[in-house]
DNA sequence: TATCAATATGGAAACGTTTCCATAAGGGGG
DNA sequence: CCCCCTTATGGAAACGTTTCCATATTGATA
């Protein structure tokens, strides 16, 4: 790797003093006709760009925001990070990248780094918002910021679902359809705040219905046994008709290993999901969800930093309480549901499914 | 946002000059007991963290790498991305992340900006690797990188799938299964060579088994309209019976597409797709494909350009001909097999499936 | 006790910018 | 013709590090 040119070998050659170089180059300053001339020619003739760096040591500003987010195996964060890095790149920031996989140490040193690089600002989806280190030394050295998925602790700027308000509405579906007892599915919740707002909404609207209080299943991230942990769960929970799994993701994985076990779905055990993730219409039964949009969360985000960075307005949010809809799908069903019917129902189309509340058309999405 | 202590605060604080500052922080030289105390006194009461701007500028290294796909909307690009980005934070290094949106010209701007931020080096997926004026730059400054998905123009490093010899094995499944006339659908060649090593390999492989020239579609990225198009295609070429779309993502959204026009899917039309992403084994019926391994793919990439940095040896790639494997699924069958036999080979069980040559089990995955 | 080596420490240069300030040159008005 | 104001230009400081070099201190050896 060879190294660029600088200010100084333009000035040189150009035969002129480096402030002129830079004058001419930023179009700061006043130049003469000639001198602009052969700075132009000497800098194309090296090749010249100028280093960030340099500037930022200049400037004390990198034009780089951190973005840091659990994982991008989840298409929720995936979508959302490419909102963000979209918005970002519009407006000339670039976007520093870190997936924490859940772990509030990784999380913690990941955003020491980035402060140390200087970012200018960060989008963030930490564990916990409550207790994350990170944030409070994010907070502590006042650097622009805005959580994403997170339920701001305090008056914190966020893009978030209404975790608990969605949650209940999913208990609301579930009694719809006839459910008595039924489960919640999540990451453990020291890993993730999102499940444990989830859980918390999801047992005050199953109170509300006046079902049973929901079975609790944590995992961890990296459980590869899904299908034994579900086994024991249904074992210990003979009762439960359907689960209410944290994500969409988890929650095809959760269909899977179900089928795994020899039940079916819905009849067997009904399923919702969290998200509302574009594949979740395409799997059979569709996944009945709760439909969020993660890329307008992610640019959203994206907006309210670049907004505090620049002491303008910020981006409109869309009220909490619309920030979600439930989408019915085959997943769900009343509780021992003819198998033949409830296939059928989910085969012709999901839309008509009677627990449907919301089918929405997704926009097609290509690549 | 308060500006951060600097190392002469520090210095200030502990009654000492910079240089002993620096030499106890990093343990890069000799210092008295009772020195070292006070600088690390001085150093945690004011919360100071070297500013790695400084240190950049000092030491014209920034530990970072720029990482420049087409989407992450497409799972094959983040779980690239994911596995790109743990294998640089386990060595220090941060991602500096661009999405080009298959737009040659953001594509060339992102570079550039990367370049004057001074990274380390790059992980990217081009549009078009012969013509990419981006390459070239990088090429021309001798910055380590490493291609993902590009198949090598020269003998630059490169991690990628053999797309053509992938496309000729798609082409042997296709008539296996009795197929005499199929069509290929991507993305415009020149906004992602992939489609086009793909389309090659897949002439060439319908050739050697005299199979007619494959009909050719080729959309937009943003293509909205993907069900029009689908319609069109398949008025101009009545005797298609199958489709082999460039990547899983597309071909999902073709699958909707067919069914959206009343076409059942496999016995109307057959679909393979390309990449093997998790959701394919899930849908109904399941998605014959290409099985790559983009996390993977990403992360060897990476491993490459840290190894060109540090000079060390280069990772080990599989062999190209291994770098995939065909996973047969519901969406291929003979043409015009009996709906509800195939309907129901489908639903039991993907590897039931006749035309199935390679069944794998994935890997459990959960968020 | 004088000398030498090793250790401890600080000053200053260098990295690549931007920007303030000073100087030089040119032109118009008194 | 001189002075002042404007325009053009370069020098140098500052940003936060690391590192080279010089100096000061200490302990041990002759």
């Amino acid at each position: 790797m060879r190294q660029p040119a600088t200010i100084k070998d333009v000035a040189q050659h150009a035969g002129c003093g480096v402030a002129s170089v830079s004058r001419v180059l930023n179009g700061s300053g006043p130049a003469s006709a000639a001198l602009r001339k052969r700075v132009l020619a000497a800098a194309d003739e090296l090749g010249f760009e100028f280093s960030e760096i340099g500037r930022s040591l200049q400037s004390s500003t990198t034009r780089t925001i951190g973005c840091v987010v659990p994982s991008l195996a989840n298409p929720v964060y995936a979508d959302a990070v490419q909102g963000a890095q979209e918005t970002f790149q519009a407006q000339g920031y670039q976007t520093l990248l870190v997936c924490t996989s859940y772990n509030a140490e990784l999380e913690l040193n990941a955003i020491r780094t980035l402060m140390a690089k200087q970012v200018d600002g960060f989008v963030l989806t930490v564990s916990d918002a409550l207790s994350s280190e990170g944030l409070k030394s994010i907070q502590r050295r006042e650097i622009p910021h805005c959580l994403l998925f997170n339920m701001p602790p305090g008056n914190e700027e966020s893009w978030s679902v209404d975790d608990r308000s969605a949650a209940k509405s999913v208990a609301d579906a579930f009694h719809n359809a006839g459910h008595k007892h039924v489960g919640f599915l999540a990451l453990k919740f020291k890993t993730s705040d999102r499940a444990r707002q989830r859980y918390e909404g999801f047992v005050e609207g199953c109170a509300i219905c006046k079902m049973q209080k929901p079975a609790l299943l944590e995992i961890n991230e990296d459980s590869q046994n899904l299908t034994e942990l579900l086994q024991g769960f249904l074992t210990e929970n003979p009762t439960l008709t359907g689960i209410f799994v944290s994500n969409d993701f988890l929650a095809l994985a959760t269909i899977r290993s179900a089928r795994k076990l020899g039940l079916k779905v819905p009849s067997d055990l009904s399923i919702v999901g969290f998200d509302g993730i574009d594949v979740g219409t395409m799997v059979e039964p569709s996944l009945a969800t709760i439909v969020t949009d993660p890329k307008m969360m992610g640019s959203g985000a994206a907006g309210t930093v670049l907004s505090i960075i620049n002491g303008t307005s910020k981006p409109a949010q869309p009220d909490p309480e619309q920030s979600f809809s439930f989408r019915g799908g085959g997943s769900l069903a009343p509780p021992g549901a003819e198998r033949t019917d409830g296939e059928k129902a989910a085969t012709s189309s999901p839309s008509n499914n009677p627990t449907q509340k919301n089918a929405e058309i997704q926009p097609e999405r290509s690549t």
